[in-house]
DNA sequence: ACCGGAACGT
DNA sequence: ACGTTCCGGT
């Protein structure tokens, strides 16, 4: 069952100049497949926000939209590339959707009714989960981030998004490396990862978004 | 096109 | 856990 196309590994990781399309700020970990916490394998999110971040893919996919909102353009070459990379040759829209879908419950997606080919990132989401976005939070006593009351701890809203493309911009910016003893108490200094024992008001207690909750010592969904 | 169940593979 | 494949239904 050998397949001919390119590891992973091969695939050239943009050795990434903080760059961003326009009016949307990514982090670095958006674009390393080990950079997602349970997953060594490339994500089919991560992989979206790769295309949506290379200029010469923007006639296939871009942003479009509300912020966090993307449209597939070319389907068919959205789906072949993925397959490419998967080494899945039998790759097509169909399926491909199917896997999109399946980050609806994870809360990652949605789906943009009535816009054809057109889903949204829960960015709020995807950076809780993935990024120690929480200790700017709590530095920063005074800012309203991610503290609205909105859908979290109150139950699943139907989409989340509170953050602006230029709080996600400021806070990625952020020099903050390099500042000894400023670490926040939400992070082990070993592990520089998530601690679990933290209450955190805005995820919603877990409820229903899957109990387990102390996998390798990161935040899951 | 879009949805979600189900079985399956890794 | 993260899809992939197949599917019947809207």
């Amino acid at each position: 069952m050998d397949c001919s196309c390119v590891s992973d590994l091969l695939f050239a990781p943009p050795a990434l100049p903080a760059l961003w399309t326009p009016g949307f700020a990514f982090p670095d970990w958006a674009y390393k497949p080990e950079s997602s916490p349970g997953s060594r394998q490339i994500q089919l999110w991560h992989f979206i926000l790769e295309l949506l971040q290379k200029e010469e893919y923007q006639g296939v996919i871009a942003w479009q939209g509300d912020y966090g909102e993307f449209v597939i353009k070319d389907p068919d070459e959205v789906a072949r590339l993925w397959g490419i990379r998967k080494c899945k040759p039998h790759m097509n829209y169909d399926k491909l959707s199917r896997a999109l879908r399946y980050y609806y419950n994870k809360r990652i997606l949605h789906k943009t009714k009535g816009k054809r080919f057109t889903y949204k990132f829960n960015f709020s989401k995807v950076v809780l989960v993935n990024y120690p976005l929480l200790d700017v939070a709590a530095a920063t006593t005074g800012s309203p981030l991610l503290l609205s009351p909105g859908p979290f701890g109150g139950g699943p809203g139907p989409d989340a998004p509170p953050l602006t493309p230029e709080t996600l911009q400021t806070l990625f910016s952020a020099p903050r490396l390099g500042e000894p003893g400023a670490r926040a108490p939400l992070f082990t200094p070993e592990t520089d990862k998530l601690r679990l024992d933290s209450p955190f008001p805005f995820l919603g207690s877990g409820k229903g978004l899957g109990p387990r909750g102390a996998g390798r010592g990161m935040l899951q969904l």
